[in-house]
DNA sequence: CATGAATGAGTGTTCATTCAT
DNA sequence: CATGAATGAACACTCATTCAT
């Protein structure tokens, strides 16, 4: 009853995923992985020399695509190419909808997941990035003085973050999790100026 | 050197908190908060019986002001008296506003470091509460459908309140806590009917 | 070097037994018999999930044996079954016998070492049995007022198992054994209501 | 609110015979001496120089009271003297008589309750002295073989100490304690002979 | 390749004892 | 004399990791 080499290993990474995402990376143990992999504790480190890498196995690749989004984005900045924040929308809509077409849980694992790991600060550079360009294409133009204006960006950056983060996590329907997005969108950066309006 | 037992106390509840908040409550040790105080193990256990009652050393108090508040709403609700969602807004915003006047770091651990403890449901009650009261007062007259509207009131609820959240984190002068909290206000829930317009 | 599965399992429970006897439970610590075993501690708990469950698999046994005597022994009471104090006699005698033929050493652990644990009871359970047969089967036909003789007949049970533990304790060859019983019976039990001629 | 050193001292092993007796040595901690003391751990370190000290005090007068009893009987039988099993008896009842008056609880402490100290040994200590006068005067007489002669006497003088200390541990007027003492002798010691008789 | 027994450092917790006040 | 805060070694138990087989 051999099993080949690379069905084990997406064995021990689905039943992983699957502990992380449930119990949280810390509270899921090697041997719960092992058991509900069919393997043995030992075996798990034929294939992932720690705990750690076993977690690199099931969010790096999705890792590597927001690293890619970040330096992309940090790339325009650079180049001052002049996006809308209609635009930034658009692109980093398209980029979370294709992401979590293909990795669904590994998103929600690497975002909400990973206290106490390498990755803990992931987030927190999605968060930057969405800060900015929400600072400078939609508070900016509005009636907040400038320190307010930097805050509620980094608030709504982060809400909006979540906010995503929940719907991936409670929808796998493609054409469902698309339209809810754009929802989003629409709750979080429409008429964005009007709603100060009141404080002028 | 000796010291007095309040102190000591304060010094305890000081060092876990700032060690709850960083790490969480199940990251943090027994010895971490010991070696923080500048105390042994053993005297942590003068002044507390347990891991768990240093915890509610640290958020009983602004557990006990956040009961209130849902007790409060469920009575209204029973009473069935009609408030407006502005209404609604007005008393949360009150109430988060003179809670987090007093303890800021004990209502962030209450609500964002105590998984695995009994503390763990608190968050998820005050979202239900702020959920329903965006679902009937706000989303019900918008042009999203019954079920997306739903599905939005928890999600914004959810994001809401982790925006006060970071709002308490972040400011610690009253007034500016204050105004950046209507800023908040706001911005949730400003024109949300407005907001829809475009997908009729 | 690799030791057998059940090879370490039994080397544990043999450790302990020893421990437990010499020291009593809670005396014995998971180190100890950890040392005594010549394995580390951690190791310990993969044979058995806690201390508790240490001793469990030295006395369950014969704590289900004694529980069957004990409600056998009721069963009959309930029938009205008018067996004579002879026929208890031989009931129980063949009973300890049959058990301290297979577990000697776990008896004596059973009945006298296990302070603070659930098997904390069992010992008087069996004392009183032994307690309402030689009252009513052997001092009310006594001189003894009906006081002293129930104090006496709790006094005699106490000490008549006690004594079957010490022969058992001290003998592990099984003609002795049956022999010393019955000699430990005579002395208890024979010509008792002469002993007291002298108080008429 | 002073107090008198000598009040304080015994105070203190007022509370700790209590707390011994009812608990055993192990179990009762320093803190519920001082707690029931109405003092504080530290004071009692003033009076003791630690736990095993304290049961040094509450024992000492009895265990002295015993080796005397000891090494009494033990130059009885170095001079010869011929003295009868019921001259023997009568002595060590009179004995037990009367450190139950004084002691009586600190007798049940020293033989049923210091287990892990260095009065361990007591008890049986006094076993083979009551078991080789029950050798030599009662069984020797007997059908018995030597071998279980001997056996047996050790176990008869185990369960006649045992019964002894539960009649003092149950009874605390002096009258009713002397007469169930002499019941028990008559109980455990007469007709010993005609109890054998059938294994002829 | 796979096993699973073994390790050892770490967890929360207790308690006899010490010592500055 | 008395206090009670502080210590530190010990306890039962867990788990990522290693390694002989």
């Amino acid at each position: 009853m051999q099993v080949l080499k690379e069905e084990v290993r997406q064995n021990i990474l689905s039943s992983a995923k699957k502990l992380f995402y449930e119990k949280g990376y810390a509270n899921a143990t090697i041997r719960d992985i092992a058991k509900l992999s069919g393997i043995t504790v030992g075996n798990v480190y034929r294939y992932f020399k720690s705990k750690e890498n076993v977690l690199e196995g099931i969010v790096e690749p999705v890792h590597e695509k927001i690293l890619d989004i970040l330096s992309f984005s940090e790339k325009l900045v650079e180049e001052g190419a002049n996006k809308s924040f209609t635009d930034f929308r658009n692109i980093i809509n398209e980029f979370i909808i294709n992401i979590s077409k293909e990795y669904r849980l590994e998103l929600l694992i690497l975002c909400t997941r990973t206290r106490g790991t390498k990755y803990e600060t992931i987030r927190d550079d999605l968060v930057s990035l969405i800060e900015n360009r929400i600072h400078q294409g939609l508070f900016r133009k509005s009636v907040l003085e400038y320190k307010e204006a930097g805050f509620l960006s980094k608030i709504a950056a982060h809400a909006f973050l979540d906010s995503l983060l929940m719907i991936i996590s409670g929808i796998d329907e493609n054409g469902e999790l698309e339209k809810m997005i754009y929802i989003l969108n629409d709750f979080y950066f429409n008429h964005v100026e009007l709603r100060f309006e009141a404080r002028k």
